[in-house]
DNA sequence: TGAAAGGACTGATCTATATCAGTGTTTTTC
DNA sequence: GAAAAACACTGATATAGATCAGTCCTTTCA
């Protein structure tokens, strides 16, 4: 009886990627044929906002994050854990070049496959092309709940948001350690570096999170989630 | 040399849609077949956020905007002028809901293409498949700027994205009659009522547009564009 | 191992824009 | 064609969160 949407600024989407799954042997081939490994350090690029598009990136092992730029602010669109996609959106033709950056926040290991490669695929295998389009449209719907929360919650919400967006869909754990800093968790969340930390304080002295530095424990998971509700 | 980006609050993808040139005449025709055009009055719900998704709607003839609400607040995430898609994030199969709502802004003309028909299309024509990426892939690169912008611009650059969309894109010249009430106009470029009256004012007493109630006219498009660009 | 740079944190200040509380004006409705 | 509702507009007020200007701590690296 629920209709409304629960947005949440999560920066993950929920599609689980299987669209290797859908290649044949040859075309599996074909696509590791097509296919290098790079090895990004911590704070690397990976790909630059209005650079030439020559491949698709596909995150065997990390964590990177996608975003945008214009010299004075960063928008974060996604972050890209283990066995998914980064600059999917290149495999249009129309787009030549990247519409976002790519950055490794942990040493990463990517696949770069070759775009014709993946135009071709999506050419030959409807099955592979018909899990793109679930991928993208996938991308899609996170991307406008991203978008609502970051417009219309207030920063405690969205903080509260990216914390157990990191608790449940990155580590997968109710402690970790951040690899991330106090203005990158900002970036995330929409928020200055010192509204975080002031808002971390809050949440720790208010018994919901405990935090020392980059460690942090999600302690009362169900009160963090209604603030990232009613936010 | 000019690598960066730039973002506009534009709520219309640059992407012409081409996919029906790419079927077959048959398959036209069983498109055709599996098609009803209906009529919306200005107001009219088209399809509604939660409900189960059933067609791909196909704009005619009128204007429609694309949106997020969740009972307080509305987020329009793009607009829908004639030979555009509404709902195509609906081809995914993961998809059972409408990730958003659509209202017609005028009486419209919309082509409802069962989904069924439209996934059978895109397993049988790779070449419709290509196509429906590219649509996707380019309303992805467009909600992204709109997000961007109305993340980082201040009000009057949003309404100046948003004044400068209208003319260049929607009506295709410097003067036209909105069909839109204020309020919608906010919604659009993110901000109240109230402010989008004191900014078309503001802007009006600068000499840069002219507006009458309905009426509105751009006078000095340059520096309506540099105000969008330094917003 | 000591200097430099970057990150964490704090308190004070500032500001863009929402919100509120109205008055007229137009449009809709019965 | 009168009443009601929605819309356009104005001025005053409130506020969330950015920005600024620091201090202290931690990491880097020469």
């Amino acid at each position: 009886m629920e209709n409304m949407l629960r947005f949440t600024g999560c920066t993950l989407s929920m599609h689980q990627c299987r669209c290797f799954e859908k290649l044949t042997r040859e075309e599996y081939d074909f696509l590791d044929a097509s296919s290098v490994w790079i090895k990004y350090k911590r704070g690397e690029m990976i790909c630059k906002q209005g650079s030439f598009v020559s491949h698709v990136m596909y995150m065997e092992k990390g964590l990177a994050k996608v975003f945008l730029e214009n010299g004075l602010n960063t928008l974060v669109l996604r972050i890209i854990p283990d066995g998914n996609f980064l600059g999917l959106a290149a495999v249009s033709e129309e787009l030549s070049t990247f519409p976002y950056s790519g950055m490794a926040y942990v040493d990463s290991e990517i696949r770069q496959v070759d775009i014709k490669a993946i135009r071709q695929l999506l050419r030959q295998n409807t099955e592979f092309a018909k899990e793109v389009i679930d991928i993208l449209s996938s991308n899609s719907v996170q991307i406008y709940g991203r978008f609502f929360c970051l417009t219309y919650k207030q920063a405690f919400g969205r903080l509260a948001d990216i914390l157990i967006c990191l608790a449940d869909r990155i580590f997968r754990n109710t402690e970790f350690d951040l690899p991330l800093t106090r203005k990158e968790l900002g970036e995330l969340a929409g928020m200055s570096p010192e509204t975080v930390i002031r808002m971390l304080k809050e949440f720790n002295d208010e018994g919901l999170i405990r935090v020392d530095g980059k460690y942090l424990e999600v302690i009362d998971y169900e009160r963090l989630r209604k603030i990232s509700e009613t936010g």
